[in-house]
RNA sequence: GGUCCUGUGGUGCAGUUUGGAGUGCACGCCGGCCUGUCAAGCCGGAGGUCGCGGGUUCAAAUCCCGUCAGGACCGCCA
């Protein structure tokens, strides 16, 4: 039990109960609530991070919410009648001799109440009062407890924390990077890690088998609901280890998080593979808290009179009790899938007396009853179909699902899963080069490897792997790549040459000549890990001082304007803006 | 780069569809009353560039155009 009394106070205000009765205590906090019932009682809710408890003051005082007070009185059991079940103090009161006003505050600039939901961008340049309300006291309780346990996991299996430097040199894939001009050679700048993925195999080629690093990184990519400048992740790799092994690792560090938070271990977590999840659910991030899966139906409209059906790959959902949906959501829903690449959107609703489909009468009664019976179709459901390119049906019929379906995040559970067996290539680029998924050190699945000296190298698959969080893509890792030819035929199939790879990757290439030991790694972000734990559907929430989606910082300016000289002295100068 | 939503006293909202005086609600704030409240209660009061700019109109919070800020999403994030 943590001892909290300092030279100023002898308890937390959230701390005291029956137990305490008839102690004298002096504590300190803030005004949270006054009731006030003239000149001779007033009833004072004092509140610091542990939380509140009602002071009675007998007397006048001068005491507005936020005020900071230090207040010594006897802790005494509440009269008959008046205790607060709802309180976690609310069976005593301190009764209070005396009263110090440490600070004055003027009134704050939203309500302290978690039940009103107040303007983001108020409380962002106010963050230092939000940061006092409950809600997020606790979201930063729940982030340090998962960062703890992090580290605990990994170190109860062997892992050794090495730090990796902020200022690097930019590397040509990935994100965008954040640079940072140098002074001391005007023109050249490092750049901010996107993550420590080189260092951290070089790590390997320098012996420490098992290295992690709860890391920063940073990406100059748009902002979103799950996705800051920067984050952290728990950045792990590990020498003399398959992907079964590094699975294991991650596992037990995410239910050890997730233990510490719920109290509650999760079972072991299923995999899925990467076709898998993308025929089911339409996703590579499968939300696997509910149901509503794609369901092919290629096959019963492979001899289809319509027209709009006859494509390379027909699929549809069934939304269970959709069939209410007004005309004009569907409409927008269907706009919705022609802006994320969809031909056009067919839907269908089940009824008493049939289904009701501007479609209908271009499919015939066999369609019609292979349809339903596919889809398990019942009355009242509403069912939505996409014909197009296999990769477009799955990808619009995913966001339609999760459109349609997806409950809040405190909902259906914590549904962790592996997504495993990505492929090696997502594509072919403009010019007929293949598109690596991961990165370029990713090993070919070896039972694949055929196939990638045959050439059919979208048939490849890849040891990646991804953790999946509720719908959330936590993370990502592979199995590296250490030898050397598998590395060159890699890089040769991808395009690029000798002397650039040498250009782009030439010490990591270098390292791996002087003995590189098999090895495989993994990375997954603690922020978006920590805001579902704590039930909230935005990182921000989980992270003291975050950014709007616009990159700005409403508490302190940033980004903002350099002096000149400042410039001068970096040897930048700032160009009109061009439009 | 794109689509959509939001912007009204300190805070949360209604009012905008159908133009007619800054019209309303709740919280907070200021003052008064109040000895068992706990989202205390009662009485009184103050507080507004309806994000900003332009247009239409006799008249604009309301309609139109532009712009700024915030949010959700697509693209992007190897």
């Amino acid at each position: 039990m943590t001892d909290y009394s300092t030279s100023l106070r002898t308890d937390r205000c959230g701390d005291l109960r029956v137990g305490d009765v008839g102690r004298q205590v002096t504590l300190c906090g803030w005004v949270d609530r006054r009731r006030e019932h003239g000149e001779h009682l007033a009833f004072v809710d004092l509140r610091d991070r542990s939380g509140v408890v009602q002071l009675v003051i007998d007397g006048a005082h001068d005491l507005r919410s936020e005020y900071v007070l230090q207040v010594t009185g006897t802790v005494r059991e509440r009269p008959a009648d008046t205790a607060n079940d709802g309180l976690a103090t609310g069976a005593v009161e301190v009764d209070t001799t005396d009263v110090t006003v440490l600070s004055t505050a003027e009134p704050p600039p939203f309500p302290l109440d978690d039940r009103i939901d107040v303007d983001e961008v108020v409380r962002l340049r106010h963050r230092y009062v939000d940061l006092r309300r409950p809600r997020m006291q606790r979201n930063l309780e729940v982030r340090a407890r998962v960062n703890s346990a992090i580290r605990q996991a990994m170190e109860e299996q062997g892992f050794v924390e090495v730090e990796t430097p902020m200022l690097i040199a930019s590397t040509p894939e990935g994100a965008r990077d954040f640079v940072v001009p140098s002074r001391k050679e005007p023109g050249s700048f490092y750049a901010l890690p996107q993550s420590p993925q080189i260092f951290k195999q070089l790590c390997m080629v320098g012996g420490v088998d098992r290295y992690y690093q709860i890391a920063r990184c940073l990406r100059d990519e748009d902002l979103r609901a799950d996705r800051q400048f920067e984050f952290m992740q728990l950045d792990a790799e590990a020498s003399f280890v398959s992907q079964d092994d590094v699975l294991a690792f991650i596992s037990h560090a995410v239910s050890s998080a997730t233990e510490a938070v719920t109290g509650e271990r999760p079972g072991e977590i299923p995999r899925m593979s990467w076709d898998e999840a993308m025929e089911r659910f339409g996703s590579d991030k499968p939300d696997i808290r509910f149901g509503m899966e794609l369901v092919e139906l290629t096959e019963v409209f492979a001899d289809t009179g319509f027209r709009a059906f006859q494509a390379p790959c027909v699929k549809g959902i069934r939304v269970p009790g959709g069939a209410d949906l007004s005309r004009n959501r569907l409409d927008d829903l269907t706009e919705q899938c022609k802006q994320w690449g969809a031909k056009g959107l067919v839907w269908m609703k089940v009824e008493d007396d049939g289904i009701n489909s501007p479609v209908a009468k271009f499919l015939s009664d066999e369609e019609m009853g292979a349809l339903r019976s596919t889809l398990e179709a019942e009355i009242g459901d509403l069912l939505l179909i996409v014909a197009d390119e296999r990769h477009t049906v799955r990808h619009v019929l995913g966001l339609v699902r999760l459109e349609l379906g997806r409950p809040p995040v405190t909902e259906g559970g914590l549904h962790f899963l592996w997504v495993v067996d990505f492929p090696l290539f997502e594509g072919l680029d403009d010019t007929g080069n293949p598109i690596p998924a991961h990165h370029p050190f990713t090993m070919p699945h070896e039972e694949d490897l055929d196939a990638l000296e045959r050439g059919d190298l979208l048939d490849v698959r890849s040891r990646a792997y991804d953790l999946v969080l509720n719908g959330w893509e936590l993370g990502s890792g592979s199995v590296r790549i250490h030898r050397r030819e598998i590395q060159e035929q890699i890089f040769a199939v991808l395009g690029i040459g000798a002397e650039e790879a040498q250009t782009k990757f030439g010490f990591l290439l270098d390292a791996f000549r002087y003995g590189a030991p098999p090895h495989a790694g993994f990375a997954f972000g603690m922020d978006r890990l920590t805001a579902i734990l704590a039930g909230e559907e935005n990182i921000r929430e989980v992270i003291a001082y975050p950014k709007t989606q616009s990159g700005a910082d409403p508490l302190t300016n940033a980004p903002a304007r350099i002096d000149e000289h400042h410039l001068t002295e970096l040897g930048l100068r700032i160009l009109p803006p061009t439009d």
